[in-house]
DNA sequence: GCAAAAGTGTTAGGCCTACACCCATGA
DNA sequence: TCATGGGTGTAGGCCTAACACTTTTGC
C-alpha cells in the first residue's frame, strides 16, 4: 500500500465556511437543587420547543462575546462564571443546516440577576427546570447538558466552584447543600466544615442569616485573593 | 433604563457562515522528554513558518473526523488518545480571514507510527520540538500548546494518561520518567512504585527490558478492563 | 570488581471517615 | 418548653512523604 508523503490542504479561498452557533448551559441553585435555564426556541425547525439558549455567532463577533451576550440578555448578569465547554460539530447534529455549536456552561446566582430573569420567565421565553430527570430538549442539547453536569461534578471536586451558585455572602449549611446537589450525595456536615474551614478560604462575617432557622447561621464570604495566592503555591482545593 | 424583554435571533438563512479549522497539538515522549510535533505551514500568510498541524473542516465532515484525518496523515496512527481541547474564536486570531479553530490534543507513541512519522519528518513537513522553551509558532498556536500542556499536567494527576505516551509494554522507570516529564518535577521512585502497584492496574510480565540497564527492568502492561471497572466503582486514580 | 540502573521498607505525621450530642432561638 | 436547624470533637485507620541501601548484570 502506497503512503501519501505530502499533505494537501485547501487554502483560505478554497475552504467552505460553516454556520457557527453558541449554546449556553446555565445552572442556578434554587430551592436546594441545581436547575437548568431552558429557552423556548424561536426558529424552525422545532420552533416552540425547549432548547438551550443560543445564537448564531456573527462573523464580526468573538465566540466568547456571543456567549456573554446571550447570558446578559437572559439574566442581566455579567462577570459570572462562564466557560467554554465543548464544540459539537457532527454533520447531522442540526437538522436545519450544518451548524457547529460551541457550548458554554455558566453558573449564576439567580437572585442577583433576578429582575431580568423574572422578565424573560414571565414572558415564557425561559424557565428553570429540574435536571433530574432531564427534560427533553431539541437537537443534541440533552447531550450537552449531560456533559455540563459531568463537568460541574468533576470541577466541584477540586475547585471552589460551588460558590458561583451562591450569593457572595452565604452560610455553611447553604454551601453544603450546593455540594450535595452537585455531587448527588449526602456529605457529612462536620467533616465538610472542618475541610472548608481548614483551608482558611472563607471569612466569617459578624452577621447571621436567620431565614432558615431560629438560631441563625453565620454568613461567610470567600477570600478570592487568598485563593489565588494559594493556587500559585500549588495548593489543591478538594471536597 | 429600559430592558429588552424579548430576544431577536437570526434565522438559519440570515446567519453568516464562518471558516472552521482544526489544529492538533500532538505530544510524544522521546528521549525522556515531552515533545511537540510541529508542521511547516503551506498556505499564506506565514507559509513556511512552523505551526500546529491543521486543516479546514469540510462542510460535509465531522470536526472529529477532520482531527483524526490530520493525525492519520502525519503519524499513520489511529485509535490513539485524541481529544477535543478548546475552540479559539476571536475575530483577530487569524490574519488570513475570520477562522474559528477547534484545537484537539493527542498523545501518541512515536515508535508505533514510526514509518509514516519518519516520512513526513524526512520531507521536512513536520518535526518534533522541545516544549521547554516553546518554539515560535504562527498565529495563536503557542497559546494553544500552553493550554494543552496545562491540560496534560492536570489530566495526568488523576487519570493514567501517561500510558498513552508509552508502548503497550513498558517499565516502571519509563513510566516514572513520563510522569516526571509531564509534571516537570522529580518524583520519589519508591513512593511512585508503591502507589502505582497498589492500584493493581499494572500487570507484570515475565520479560525484562534490558535496553537501558544491565540488570534489566520488568515490563508491565496496563489492565484497561480493570481500570474501567474500578472507574465505575468510583475509584480515583491519582499520582 | 565495578559501574549503572533496578528494586526494596520503615517511620512519623497528617488527613480522612465515622459517628452523636448540645446550643440558640422564636414561636 | 419545644421544635428546628446550627454548631462542635474525637479516635482509628489509612495514606503520604521522606529517607538510603542492596541487587543484578555486562563489561
Amino acid at each position: 500500500m502506497k503512503k501519501k508523503t505530502t499533505i494537501n490542504l485547501p487554502t483560505y479561498s478554497q475552504a467552505l465556511p460553516i454556520l457557527v452557533a453558541v449554546d449556553c448551559i446555565i445552572f442556578g441553585f434554587i430551592e436546594n437543587q441545581i436547575k437548568l435555564l431552558v429557552f423556548k426556541r424561536e426558529v424552525e425547525p422545532y420552533a416552540g420547543k425547549w432548547s438551550l439558549p443560543g445564537s448564531f455567532v456573527d462573523k464580526k463577533e468573538n465566540i466568547s462575546t456571543a456567549a456573554k451576550r446571550i447570558l446578559l440578555e437572559l439574566s442581566n448578569l455579567e462577570n459570572v462564571f462562564l466557560e467554554q465547554m465543548h464544540s459539537f460539530g457532527d454533520i447531522g447534529r442540526d437538522t436545519g443546516d450544518r451548524v457547529i455549536s460551541v457550548a458554554y456552561w455558566s453558573l449564576i446566582k439567580p437572585e442577583e440577576g433576578k429582575s431580568q430573569t423574572d422578565i424573560v420567565i414571565a414572558n415564557h421565553i425561559t424557565k428553570w427546570v429540574d435536571i433530574n430527570p432531564l427534560p427533553e430538549l431539541v437537537l443534541d442539547h440533552t447531550e450537552m447538558v449531560k456533559m455540563a453536569l459531568q463537568k460541574l461534578s468533576e470541577r466541584a471536586k477540586f475547585k471552589p466552584i460551588g460558590l458561583e451558585l451562591l450569593p457572595s455572602e452565604f452560610t455553611l449549611p447553604q454551601l453544603l447543600k450546593v455540594y450535595e446537589a452537585i455531587q448527588q450525595r449526602t456529605i457529612d456536615d462536620r467533616n465538610f466544615r472542618k475541610k472548608i474551614l481548614k483551608s482558611k478560604l472563607l471569612i466569617q462575617l459578624d452577621k447571621k442569616d436567620k431565614s432558615s432557622s431560629r438560631k441563625g447561621a453565620y454568613l461567610y464570604k470567600f477570600d478570592y485573593n487568598k485563593y489565588k495566592q494559594l493556587q500559585n503555591e500549588g495548593y489543591l482545593f478538594e471536597i
